[in-house]
DNA sequence: CACTCTCCCTGAAAGC
DNA sequence: TGCTTTCAGGGAGAGT
């Protein structure tokens, strides 16, 4: 599932592969995503050259050089991929941008919680998907005293707490269990009750995490791909996520799965202390 | 305002 | 073997 990693490897292995082409055409599928595209997306990206791409959360954007912006978010599978004009297009591709070097960039998603959007560059940072958005976990913003100011006087678990893109942006249900495991904290600890310590040592294990799974190119579980459909690595250094039953690499207790606001977490009950 | 719950969707895996 | 049920996940919006 694309987390802000995931997001910023395709990011990466997209970015110089599309800078400075031009969009010649574009083509829907025939279903839906999680929203109904713009009527008028074709009109708007045709014959438009893509002059920026950055991410934004779990947003990949590309901003076009007529004062248009589209906005891609991945859901669960979503898939971004540049392939060869002799690509053939399998079950679940939604929409298609035919680019000017013959190259095909395909949006995939089988479970279509994915979106594409497009707005003007203007009004981009306005519009619902960015309201009252948190801090970047790799930017300075996310430091001792902001987490700390927002865990204040929180009595719902810490787990609940950086998974939510109000405080923090990006981190999902992998990169949440994965991060409180390797900062030794129970992800049932309430908010309020983190000691300084464990704040500051939170904050290093998610930037390690996080900066080591973009290094690895990623975790796939089952779907994610880069822009070259190419499956990313940290999945082989996960500790806990998926590892209900299996021993703990460091203590060798069992780890056990439990359930927080509907989604599973994973953790070890003696390295992760309340 | 603070927080929790439900729903959207498909396919793999588990259950019968 | 084959059908049915359960589960997984991000985020919007409804509900408490």
């Amino acid at each position: 599932m694309p987390e802000l990693p995931e997001v910023e490897v395709l990011y990466r292995s997209l970015k110089n592969r599309v800078i400075g082409h031009k969009i010649i055409s574009f083509v829907q599928f025939c279903k839906s995503l999680r929203y109904d595209l713009d009527p008028n997306f074709l009109k708007k990206v045709t014959n438009s050259y893509i002059i920026k791409v950055y991410r934004i959360a779990k947003y990949l954007i590309f901003n076009l050089n007529n004062n248009n912006s589209v906005i891609f978010h991945f859901g669960i599978t979503g898939k971004l991929t540049l392939m060869k004009q002799n690509y053939l297009f399998q079950k679940h591709d939604h929409i298609a941008f035919y680019m000017d070097n013959a190259e095909i960039l395909i949006f995939n998603d089988s479970r279509r919680f994915g979106m594409v959007d497009i707005f003007s560059t203007n009004n981009l940072t306005s519009q619902k998907y960015f309201k009252n958005m948190g801090v970047d976990p790799l930017s300075d913003q996310f430091s001792g005293e902001y987490l700390k100011s927002r865990l204040k006087n929180k009595k719902i678990a810490i787990k609940s707490i950086i998974m939510d893109n109000k405080i923090l942006l990006g981190i999902g249900n992998i990169y949440a269990s994965e991060s409180l495991f390797l900062s030794k904290i129970s992800p049932l600890k309430l908010a309020k009750d983190l000691k300084k310590s464990e704040i500051l040592e939170l904050i290093k294990s998610i930037r390690l995490l996080l900066n080591q799974a973009i290094k690895e190119g990623g975790t796939t579980i089952k779907d994610f791909v880069n822009s070259y459909n190419k499956p990313g690595k940290f999945q082989q250094k996960l500790n806990v996520y998926a590892r209900k039953g299996l021993d703990c690499y460091f203590c060798h207790t069992k780890i056990i799965k439990i359930t927080q606001k509907g989604r599973s977490t994973y953790l070890c009950t003696t390295c992760q202390r309340m």
